[in-house]
DNA sequence: TCTGGGGTCCTGGTCCAA
DNA sequence: TCTGTTGGACCAGGACCC
């Protein structure tokens, strides 16, 4: 897709926000506008498209080709038929039976978000990633370098495009919220400037559910209060907001509406939680088997945390039963730990604590929270040397996968060929 | 229709110490 | 010494995002 679709978001065209959108589009006034939201088109259908340029023009779609995969992404040509991201692919099967099905291809996805990540911050160091396909740029710094906003979100769509074969949208404005509304509404391929004096009336006509954080469950309980536009909103007391959605939210949301969000870009946030769930090709009601996805699945929370650089005190473990209800249950360490066999034998009290009788379990999941840098921690567990062994061993284990591949190493009881009780931890 | 995986944030409850 | 209050840490669950 070229950029000649640029224009397609002139003021009064739907992407542009529709009728009341007075002076919003591409050629606004960017007085002020400092905050650009970049957010690829399609990104994961786009990428896997590079490797597979016949299929351009074509309804694809990337997802799990397992009996409970959901769809990760899909083209345009296939979105027009019904299909969209999180839907289960047996029912985008259903609705595009043409479709092309194509396997995720992460590691292609992480090279392609690094080379656009590449060009954000070669326009500016104020760069907050929210995903491998979008984040927030803060221009404020660039304008005297490149110019105005406009010409700086130009520039990177264009450079995007050159470098990474992919095109992605813009939105530019006076706040986080507002900049990532406009670039969800000029998509794909296009640009959209939402001056700072006309925030108020671009977003009154929109549904509540343009408004970050307005899931279903939230724009249900508005829709029963009345609430279908964010004027509607921005009209209703605070105290209302406040007492049907909560304290925070209620307050975020009657901030948002009137399109205030002092939220600046962050370049350098923190993870607050690291971990792995996985879903059963069907639910399991055999606690070995449980038992050892919970040892792999530790071992590879213990294996990000010690790539991240960090150790966590919580950690969570997460059931979802075959009729879909899910528990969490958590424990908070003495000290943080990166050590696979701690987090496996938390995770394993967890299990144990549930006292659960052949229930069926459809997925499990380790999380671990309460993250601070590992440098830290281990300065002082070295003072006691406790469990100094079996880190040396989850970093022998790191180096060894680093080296032959992550399948190179792995528990001695997860090559037991799901055979008995992992016992207390890895062997 | 039948719901993945990786996250963040919020709320409300409980416990404990000051 | 007893009681009530307050605030922080922890825990569980829900909603939301991509």
């Amino acid at each position: 897709m070229g950029r000649s679709q640029l224009d397609r978001s002139q003021p009064g065209s739907p992407v542009a926000g529709g009728p009341a959108a007075g002076a919003v589009g591409p050629d606004a006034d960017d007085t002020g506008c400092t905050v650009l939201h970049v957010d690829m088109d399609a990104f994961y259908a786009s990428v896997s498209l590079l490797e597979h340029p016949e299929l351009v023009g074509r309804p694809v779609v990337v997802g799990g080709a397992g009996g409970r995969g959901v769809v990760l992404s899909a083209t345009y040509e296939a979105r027009a038929l019904g299909v969209h991201s999180a839907m289960p692919m047996s029912r985008a099967r259903r609705l595009a039976p043409h479709a092309v099905v194509l396997p995720p291809q992460h590691h292609r996805y992480a090279e392609v978000s690094a080379g656009v990540m590449e060009v954000f911050r070669s326009v500016t160091p104020a760069v907050e990633p929210l995903s491998l396909d979008e984040a927030f740029l803060d221009v404020g710094g660039a304008l005297r370098r490149l110019g105005s906003p406009r010409a700086i979100a130009r520039e990177v769509r264009r450079r995007v495009e050159d470098e990474q074969g992919v095109t992605c949208s813009v939105g530019v404005a006076s706040t986080k919220f507002v900049a990532k509304l406009a670039s969800s509404r000029c998509k794909p391929d296009g640009l959209l400037v939402v001056p700072a004096d006309r925030v108020v009336d671009y977003l009154h006509p929109l549904p509540v559910s343009a408004l970050w954080g307005v899931g279903e469950r939230t724009a249900e309980h508005l829709q029963r209060l009345g609430l279908r536009t964010v004027g509607d909103l921005a009209h209703t007391p605070r105290a209302t907001l406040v007492r049907a959605l909560g304290a925070a939210s209620g307050a975020h949301l009657a901030e948002l509406a009137w399109g205030r969000d002092p939220r600046p870009v962050v370049a350098h946030a923190r993870e607050k939680s690291i971990g792995a769930e996985e879903t059963f090709s069907s639910d399991v009601d055999d606690e070995t088997v449980v038992l050892r996805e919970l040892l792999r699945l530790s071992g590879l929370t213990a294996a990000r945390l010690r790539a991240a650089g960090t150790v966590g005190r919580t950690v969570v473990l997460k059931v979802r039963f075959a009729d879909f209800t899910t528990i969490t249950r958590s424990r908070t360490l003495e000290e943080g730990t990166d050590v696979s066999r701690d987090v496996y034998a938390a995770a394993r009290r967890l299990w144990d604590g549930l006292r659960l009788d052949r229930a069926r379990i459809r997925l499990v999941g380790v999380r671990v929270e309460g993250l601070s840098p590992a440098e830290a921690a281990h300065r002082q567990m070295r003072l006691d040397e406790r469990d100094r062994g079996w880190r040396d061993a989850d970093r022998a284990a790191d180096r060894a996968a680093a080296r032959f591949g992550a399948s190179s190493i792995t528990s001695a009881s997860l090559l037991r060929g799901g055979r008995g009780d992992p016992g207390s931890g890895p062997a």
